[in-house]
DNA sequence: CCGAGATACTTGATTCAATCAAGCATCAGC
DNA sequence: GCTGATGCTTGATTGAATCAAGTATCTCGG
Protein backbone atom coordinates (compact mmCIF):
# COMPACT_ATOMS: atom_id res chain seq x y z
CA UNK A 1 0.00 0.00 0.00
CA UNK A 2 3.07 2.61 0.73
CA UNK A 3 4.55 1.36 -2.50
CA UNK A 4 1.55 2.38 -4.32
CA UNK A 5 1.14 5.43 -2.38
CA UNK A 6 4.38 6.23 -2.86
CA UNK A 7 4.40 5.70 -7.14
CA UNK A 8 1.13 7.59 -7.46
CA UNK A 9 2.84 10.71 -5.69
CA UNK A 10 6.02 10.70 -7.46
CA UNK A 11 4.25 10.04 -10.62
CA UNK A 12 2.10 13.18 -9.87
CA UNK A 13 4.88 15.11 -8.98
CA UNK A 14 7.15 14.01 -12.06
CA UNK A 15 4.03 15.06 -14.18
CA UNK A 16 3.55 18.24 -13.00
CA UNK A 17 7.53 19.39 -13.10
CA UNK A 18 7.30 18.16 -16.58
CA UNK A 19 5.38 20.81 -17.16
CA UNK A 20 7.06 23.64 -15.05
CA UNK A 21 3.89 23.55 -12.36
CA UNK A 22 4.63 22.17 -8.76
CA UNK A 23 2.10 19.21 -7.23
CA UNK A 24 0.14 21.82 -5.18
CA UNK A 25 -0.25 23.94 -8.52
CA UNK A 26 -1.73 21.42 -10.36
CA UNK A 27 -3.66 20.69 -7.94
CA UNK A 28 -5.31 23.91 -7.44
CA UNK A 29 -5.25 24.49 -11.00
CA UNK A 30 -7.17 20.60 -11.50
CA UNK A 31 -10.25 22.54 -9.10
CA UNK A 32 -10.02 25.38 -11.55
CA UNK A 33 -12.83 24.28 -14.20
CA UNK A 34 -15.42 26.27 -12.44
CA UNK A 35 -14.55 29.80 -11.06
CA UNK A 36 -13.32 29.06 -7.01
CA UNK A 37 -13.58 31.45 -4.34
CA UNK A 38 -10.25 31.16 -2.27
CA UNK A 39 -12.13 29.84 0.93
CA UNK A 40 -13.38 27.01 -1.23
CA UNK A 41 -9.83 25.95 -2.68
CA UNK A 42 -8.53 26.38 1.04
CA UNK A 43 -11.00 24.11 2.50
CA UNK A 44 -10.07 21.31 -0.58
CA UNK A 45 -6.84 21.67 0.40
CA UNK A 46 -7.29 21.48 3.99
CA UNK A 47 -4.79 24.24 4.37
CA UNK A 48 -4.69 27.51 5.32
CA UNK A 49 -6.07 30.48 2.79
CA UNK A 50 -2.92 32.70 3.02
CA UNK A 51 -1.40 29.52 1.71
CA UNK A 52 -4.04 29.51 -1.49
CA UNK A 53 -3.53 33.05 -2.01
CA UNK A 54 0.41 32.57 -2.44
CA UNK A 55 -0.53 29.62 -4.68
CA UNK A 56 -2.74 31.40 -6.95
CA UNK A 57 -0.30 34.55 -6.78
CA UNK A 58 1.87 32.29 -8.73
CA UNK A 59 -0.15 30.34 -10.72
CA UNK A 60 -1.74 34.24 -11.84
CA UNK A 61 2.02 35.50 -12.36
CA UNK A 62 2.13 32.97 -14.97
CA UNK A 63 -0.91 33.88 -16.65
CA UNK A 64 -2.43 30.28 -15.81
CA UNK A 65 -5.12 31.59 -13.69
CA UNK A 66 -6.61 35.10 -13.05
CA UNK A 67 -8.15 35.96 -9.92
CA UNK A 68 -11.50 38.27 -10.01
CA UNK A 69 -13.48 39.83 -7.32
CA UNK A 70 -17.16 37.96 -7.10
CA UNK A 71 -19.95 41.10 -7.52
CA UNK A 72 -21.97 38.95 -4.90
CA UNK A 73 -19.65 39.93 -2.13
CA UNK A 74 -17.16 42.28 -2.50
CA UNK A 75 -14.74 40.51 0.05
CA UNK A 76 -14.68 37.85 -2.19
CA UNK A 77 -12.35 36.61 -5.05
CA UNK A 78 -13.34 33.99 -8.11
CA UNK A 79 -10.11 32.38 -8.82
CA UNK A 80 -10.13 31.42 -12.86
CA UNK A 81 -8.57 29.49 -15.19
CA UNK A 82 -7.04 30.78 -18.11
CA UNK A 83 -7.08 29.06 -21.59
CA UNK A 84 -3.69 28.62 -21.23
CA UNK A 85 -3.81 27.45 -18.32
CA UNK A 86 -6.76 25.10 -19.58
CA UNK A 87 -4.23 23.60 -22.18
CA UNK A 88 -1.66 23.41 -19.52
CA UNK A 89 -3.80 21.47 -17.55
CA UNK A 90 -4.94 18.91 -19.56
CA UNK A 91 -1.74 18.53 -20.92
CA UNK A 92 -0.28 18.03 -17.65
CA UNK A 93 -3.27 15.42 -17.08
CA UNK A 94 -2.37 13.64 -20.45
CA UNK A 95 1.46 13.18 -18.72
CA UNK A 96 -0.25 12.16 -15.56
CA UNK A 97 -0.27 8.60 -16.88
CA UNK A 98 -0.26 6.75 -13.33
CA UNK A 99 -3.96 5.56 -13.59
CA UNK A 100 -4.01 4.72 -16.89
CA UNK A 101 -0.78 2.92 -16.74
CA UNK A 102 -1.82 1.28 -13.32
CA UNK A 103 -4.90 0.67 -14.85
CA UNK A 104 -3.26 -1.24 -18.34
CA UNK A 105 -1.98 -4.18 -15.78
CA UNK A 106 -5.76 -4.72 -14.98
CA UNK A 107 -8.36 -5.94 -16.80
CA UNK A 108 -12.08 -4.39 -17.18
CA UNK A 109 -13.55 -6.33 -14.33
CA UNK A 110 -9.95 -6.11 -12.10
CA UNK A 111 -10.43 -1.81 -12.90
CA UNK A 112 -13.69 -2.67 -11.44
CA UNK A 113 -13.49 -4.96 -8.29
CA UNK A 114 -10.24 -2.30 -7.36
CA UNK A 115 -12.44 0.61 -7.36
CA UNK A 116 -15.05 -1.32 -5.19
CA UNK A 117 -12.21 -2.20 -2.91
CA UNK A 118 -10.92 1.67 -2.48
CA UNK A 119 -13.72 2.88 -1.65
CA UNK A 120 -15.22 0.31 0.65
CA UNK A 121 -11.53 0.52 2.42
CA UNK A 122 -11.88 4.07 2.35
CA UNK A 123 -14.79 3.68 4.08
CA UNK A 124 -15.79 6.20 6.34
CA UNK A 125 -12.23 7.46 6.74
CA UNK A 126 -12.72 10.44 4.81
CA UNK B 1 -7.91 6.55 -6.61
CA UNK B 2 -6.70 9.71 -5.76
CA UNK B 3 -9.29 10.15 -2.96
CA UNK B 4 -7.72 7.55 -1.33
CA UNK B 5 -3.95 8.47 -1.97
CA UNK B 6 -4.90 11.84 -0.63
CA UNK B 7 -6.69 9.96 2.02
CA UNK B 8 -3.28 7.48 3.24
CA UNK B 9 -1.17 10.96 2.77
CA UNK B 10 -3.38 13.35 5.38
CA UNK B 11 -3.46 10.33 7.55
CA UNK B 12 0.64 10.06 7.45
CA UNK B 13 1.15 13.81 8.20
CA UNK B 14 -1.28 13.91 10.83
CA UNK B 15 -0.04 11.03 12.35
CA UNK B 16 3.41 12.21 11.94
CA UNK B 17 2.75 15.79 13.31
CA UNK B 18 0.73 14.16 16.48
CA UNK B 19 4.64 13.00 17.39
CA UNK B 20 6.45 16.13 16.16
CA UNK B 21 7.83 14.99 13.22
CA UNK B 22 7.55 16.02 9.67
CA UNK B 23 5.99 13.52 6.54
CA UNK B 24 10.11 13.14 5.95
CA UNK B 25 11.70 12.98 8.96
CA UNK B 26 8.91 10.39 9.94
CA UNK B 27 10.00 8.06 6.77
CA UNK B 28 13.75 8.84 7.12
CA UNK B 29 13.17 7.73 10.99
CA UNK B 30 11.03 4.45 9.64
CA UNK B 31 13.91 3.25 7.21
CA UNK B 32 16.60 3.24 10.62
CA UNK B 33 15.39 -0.33 11.66
CA UNK B 34 19.37 -0.75 10.41
CA UNK B 35 21.98 1.42 10.09
CA UNK B 36 22.24 3.23 6.98
CA UNK B 37 24.63 5.35 4.89
CA UNK B 38 23.03 8.77 3.75
CA UNK B 39 23.40 7.81 0.50
CA UNK B 40 21.42 4.65 0.65
CA UNK B 41 18.43 6.63 2.28
CA UNK B 42 19.12 9.70 -0.19
CA UNK B 43 18.62 6.30 -3.12
CA UNK B 44 15.66 5.47 -1.06
CA UNK B 45 14.04 8.88 -0.76
CA UNK B 46 14.86 9.45 -4.42
CA UNK B 47 16.27 12.94 -3.83
CA UNK B 48 19.52 14.83 -2.82
CA UNK B 49 21.70 13.63 -0.30
CA UNK B 50 22.06 17.14 0.78
CA UNK B 51 18.38 17.23 1.78
CA UNK B 52 19.25 14.12 3.83
CA UNK B 53 21.84 15.79 5.65
CA UNK B 54 19.42 18.61 7.07
CA UNK B 55 16.57 15.98 7.99
CA UNK B 56 18.66 13.73 9.79
CA UNK B 57 20.58 17.32 11.17
CA UNK B 58 17.20 17.63 12.47
CA UNK B 59 16.23 14.11 13.76
CA UNK B 60 19.75 14.40 15.43
CA UNK B 61 19.40 17.57 16.95
CA UNK B 62 16.38 15.66 18.99
CA UNK B 63 17.91 12.69 19.95
CA UNK B 64 16.19 10.87 17.71
CA UNK B 65 19.16 9.85 15.40
CA UNK B 66 22.79 9.36 15.75
CA UNK B 67 25.59 10.06 12.81
CA UNK B 68 28.32 8.02 13.16
CA UNK B 69 31.76 7.24 11.04
CA UNK B 70 31.71 4.08 8.84
CA UNK B 71 35.12 2.57 10.19
CA UNK B 72 34.90 0.91 6.53
CA UNK B 73 35.06 3.80 4.91
CA UNK B 74 35.36 6.97 6.76
CA UNK B 75 33.91 9.35 4.22
CA UNK B 76 30.67 8.02 4.80
CA UNK B 77 28.09 8.25 8.16
CA UNK B 78 26.09 5.25 9.47
CA UNK B 79 22.81 6.63 10.37
CA UNK B 80 21.05 4.68 13.40
CA UNK B 81 18.03 5.28 15.56
CA UNK B 82 18.39 6.02 19.31
CA UNK B 83 16.48 4.28 21.48
CA UNK B 84 14.22 7.61 21.58
CA UNK B 85 14.17 7.64 18.12
CA UNK B 86 12.93 3.72 18.21
CA UNK B 87 10.36 4.34 20.79
CA UNK B 88 8.64 7.61 19.36
CA UNK B 89 8.50 5.57 15.75
CA UNK B 90 6.85 2.52 17.17
CA UNK B 91 4.44 5.11 19.17
CA UNK B 92 3.73 7.08 15.50
CA UNK B 93 3.56 3.51 13.49
CA UNK B 94 1.08 2.74 16.53
CA UNK B 95 -1.20 6.10 15.87
CA UNK B 96 -0.62 5.86 11.79
CA UNK B 97 -3.81 4.48 12.24
CA UNK B 98 -4.78 4.63 7.59
CA UNK B 99 -3.79 0.70 6.64
CA UNK B 100 -5.38 -0.58 9.79
CA UNK B 101 -8.67 1.08 9.77
CA UNK B 102 -8.77 1.06 5.99
CA UNK B 103 -8.20 -3.24 6.25
CA UNK B 104 -10.80 -2.82 8.90
CA UNK B 105 -13.34 -2.42 6.93
CA UNK B 106 -12.63 -5.51 4.49
CA UNK B 107 -12.62 -8.98 5.23
CA UNK B 108 -9.31 -11.09 5.07
CA UNK B 109 -10.58 -12.02 1.06
CA UNK B 110 -11.02 -8.37 0.29
CA UNK B 111 -7.47 -7.68 1.96
CA UNK B 112 -5.63 -10.41 0.33
CA UNK B 113 -7.75 -9.32 -2.83
CA UNK B 114 -6.65 -5.40 -3.34
CA UNK B 115 -3.31 -6.22 -2.03
CA UNK B 116 -2.91 -8.62 -5.15
CA UNK B 117 -4.84 -5.97 -7.04
CA UNK B 118 -2.30 -3.05 -6.11
CA UNK B 119 0.65 -4.89 -6.51
CA UNK B 120 -0.69 -5.59 -10.37
CA UNK B 121 -1.52 -2.69 -10.98
CA UNK B 122 1.43 -1.27 -9.46
CA UNK B 123 3.37 -3.68 -11.99
CA UNK B 124 6.44 -2.87 -13.57
CA UNK B 125 5.52 1.26 -13.05
CA UNK B 126 8.32 1.17 -10.20
C1' DC C 1 53.67 5.17 -3.10
C1' DC C 2 51.92 9.20 -5.18
C1' DG C 3 48.79 11.72 -7.61
C1' DA C 4 44.27 11.93 -10.35
C1' DG C 5 39.79 11.08 -10.24
C1' DA C 6 35.81 9.22 -8.05
C1' DT C 7 32.83 8.92 -3.97
C1' DA C 8 30.38 10.42 0.49
C1' DC C 9 28.91 13.93 2.67
C1' DT C 10 28.34 19.03 4.02
C1' DT C 11 27.48 23.98 3.28
C1' DG C 12 25.28 27.94 1.32
C1' DA C 13 21.94 29.97 -1.58
C1' DT C 14 17.43 29.72 -3.36
C1' DT C 15 12.58 28.27 -4.19
C1' DC C 16 8.21 26.62 -2.79
C1' DA C 17 4.67 24.95 0.58
C1' DA C 18 2.75 25.57 4.87
C1' DT C 19 1.44 27.80 9.21
C1' DC C 20 0.54 31.53 12.32
C1' DA C 21 -0.47 36.18 13.70
C1' DA C 22 -2.03 40.71 12.20
C1' DG C 23 -4.22 43.61 9.28
C1' DC C 24 -7.70 45.65 5.85
C1' DA C 25 -11.95 45.64 3.39
C1' DT C 26 -16.51 44.35 3.18
C1' DC C 27 -20.69 42.45 4.66
C1' DA C 28 -24.85 41.31 7.79
C1' DG C 29 -27.76 42.17 11.60
C1' DC C 30 -29.26 44.77 15.27
C1' DG D 1 -24.48 53.50 11.52
C1' DC D 2 -21.93 50.31 14.74
C1' DT D 3 -20.34 45.78 15.91
C1' DG D 4 -18.78 41.70 14.94
C1' DA D 5 -18.02 38.20 11.63
C1' DT D 6 -16.10 36.85 7.08
C1' DG D 7 -12.72 36.70 3.02
C1' DC D 8 -8.56 37.57 1.76
C1' DT D 9 -3.64 39.45 2.05
C1' DT D 10 0.88 40.41 4.23
C1' DG D 11 4.89 39.36 6.87
C1' DA D 12 7.58 36.30 9.51
C1' DT D 13 9.13 31.71 10.18
C1' DT D 14 9.89 26.71 9.44
C1' DG D 15 10.77 22.73 6.69
C1' DA D 16 11.61 20.15 2.26
C1' DA D 17 13.88 20.13 -1.86
C1' DT D 18 17.38 21.30 -5.39
C1' DC D 19 21.67 22.99 -7.17
C1' DA D 20 26.41 24.36 -7.12
C1' DA D 21 30.70 24.26 -4.54
C1' DG D 22 33.63 22.61 -1.29
C1' DT D 23 36.16 19.12 1.91
C1' DA D 24 37.64 14.67 3.21
C1' DT D 25 38.60 10.19 2.02
C1' DC D 26 39.19 6.33 -0.85
C1' DT D 27 40.91 3.73 -5.15
C1' DC D 28 43.59 2.73 -8.85
C1' DG D 29 47.03 3.35 -12.47
C1' DG D 30 51.57 4.37 -13.19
Amino acid sequence: MFDFVDAYDRAYEIAASRHGLSPAQACVLGRLSAPRAMSELAEELGCDASNVTQIVARLESRDLARRQVNPQDRRSRQIVRTDHGSSLYAQFEESFAFARAAASHLDAGEQEQLVTLLRKALGSLT
